[in-house]
DNA sequence: TTGAAAGCGCTAACAT
DNA sequence: ATGTTAGCGCTTTCAA
């Protein structure tokens, strides 16, 4: 029993292809209660299921956006893909998710494969790799939303933390607890992701304004696996620091994994902050600080901008960057300093 | 400056469509070097790329797959996901992502919708009220397979956790450990979903095979949202449990967030296992004791199962059920029995 | 109020 | 070794 096409049901109803088209398109101006009827009914008879991809190639759109994600193995972007699709779903549009891995090669064939299936948008957290490619669509005025990162030189719209501010917001609430000795601790040192430039250039800054000395020492920086080993020699210092700063969720994750497994004493023995996202920073035990980013929110804008892109593609719209105000929400991992 | 075609090339080439085809195809066999060359170099110039949607309305086929989960939020679900990629990246196709949170109308429109895109088959975690539609896409051998659960009399392909096993082994370490008084958490008892049924099924059974004294008053389950208030009922009882089996992650959660506010001792006051995948139990304090799935695995199962299908259709193939084994992965929640 | 016909961009059978 | 042609299933313009 083959699939049925609508010139089945036309040919069932005894009418032609276009008024069934009309049909199913809910024009209904100028249609006899009868044709409705037997058109409604010949449907019914076939099950018949209208084919989306032929008309997806005949209107040259497909309501079908593409996701590239760096993993989906980070809470932040399940609950961004989450909005996201909330967000389309209403709207009638599905929804492909690709993970780049952060591999600018990935990411390329990627982006390539989606838009030869005429996606009518993307939401991307760029590498940073691709700078000809992300131009190329650009030119062409296809709708393309950064989040997370943005690219430098690449005028896309992007939707971002303010990474200045949380860094603030963590650095501040460690100093008003007295310390001064604060590290900060990052992954992926290899790749342009300007979030991690951004949050690492901020805590620069923020040593200098709230006049604490800089201490490189403090900064540690390695791929992920390679981190616990790194935060331990935090520990062999002279003077170890009695805070520390994970950039974001990764690097929070091995931090912590080393500091589980030396048993060092949070937040006695060292207070601890995270930006991003924690799975479960609420129970940990002790709970966890962090600078939050108000991911739903983010989401959302980042699907609202591509969505109206996509419905007014002849004009042209400026692009705009959107800063996102993080919250520090203050756990049991950051407490005052005794040490000093 | 306007998308260019296939026929764009045919003329800036100077060989007509069928030819430009061959060559987007990789057969070459018949092609002489020369009409390569000027293909290669129209495409270079025009920047052409071929149009997926027409391809899939000629060949009937999308290379695109659904998945439709009842939640992105899920560490299982997430990881499911990836290993579902990963193994449907390789084999170029793509994954079309849906939420049904559980709410069967929602997954019968994204079936429904998946099938209209011409998705060549469907992964679901199945709500297990849409029977007649997963009757309907069996009846014309559409390729489906259920994960997590399964439906009764439903006859798909299914990946399931082995989940008398699993509760067995929670069960079995639990009375190693002297407990006798050993609680079970879960939640949605309003949906027919299997996993839960067979796990509570399961429990009742254990509890027989060790010869504890049935007790239905240590059966909690609740939608979320009220089960950690029906979960403090269990510490009023005469003789409250020393040992508790939460179902699956989401159950843990809540049963977890009640016994941070009440400050529970644990392992102490009471011994926790949790069935399912828990994001960073290693890293809890205390770890978490899990009966873990092999995701990675099924997933992966799943995947295959699908893509042979999809590779297969004209044949028949009778469906399977998949039961995965889980692990018991003792860590730090559960301990000897001190209370009796 | 409905129908005829062209065309979206591609593939594939067949012809040359 | 390459070209001609029909057709996938739909929408849309124009005609009736």
């Amino acid at each position: 029993m083959k699939k049925s096409s609508i010139a089945d049901v036309a040919n069932l109803a005894k009418v032609s292809k276009s008024t069934v088209s009309q049909y199913l398109n809910n024009r209904f101006n100028y249609m006899s209660d009868e044709t409705k009827q037997r058109i409604e009914h010949a449907i019914k008879e076939l099950n018949y299921q209208p084919n989306i991809v032929a008309r997806s190639l005949k209107q040259k759109k497909s309501s079908t956006i593409g996701v590239v994600l760096s993993s989906i193995l980070h809470t932040f972007s399940t609950k961004v893909i989450r909005s996201i699709e909330d967000y389309f779903q209403e709207r009638g549009f599905h929804i492909i998710l690709c993970n780049s891995d952060d591999d600018p090669e990935k990411e390329r064939n990627y982006i390539v494969m989606l838009r030869a299936k005429q996606v009518d948008g993307l939401i991307v957290f760029p590498t940073g790799h691709n700078k000809d490619l992300y131009q190329f669509m650009l030119n062409e005025a296809f709708p393309v939303i950064f989040i997370d990162r943005t690219v430098s030189d690449i005028h896309a719209d992007a939707i971002l933390l303010d990474n200045e501010k949380a860094v603030f917001a963590a650095m501040k609430h460690f100093v008003e607890n007295n310390h001064k000795r604060i590290a900060i601790v990052g992954n992926a040192p290899s790749l342009n992701i300007t979030t991690r430039q951004e949050r690492l250039q901020s805590y620069q800054n923020a040593i200098k304004q709230f006049n604490l000395p800089f201490d490189k020492e403090l900064i540690v920086e390695a791929e992920l696996g390679l981190l616990s080993k790194k935060v331990g020699k935090l520990f062999t210092l002279q003077s170890p620091p009695t805070a520390l700063l994970a950039i974001n969720e990764l690097s929070f994750l091995e931090v912590l994994h080393y500091i589980k497994v030396v048993k060092l004493d949070v937040p006695n023995d060292l207070s601890l902050i995270s930006i991003d996202d924690i799975a479960n920073a609420d129970i940990f035990t002790p709970s966890i600080t962090t600078v939050s980013q108000p991911v739903y929110e983010m989401g959302e804008k980042a699907a609202e901008l591509l969505y109206h892109r996509i419905m007014n593609k002849e004009k042209h719209i400026e692009s705009q960057t959107f800063r996102f105000s993080p919250r520090l929400i203050i756990r049991e991992s950051s407490a005052k300093n005794r040490k000093s």
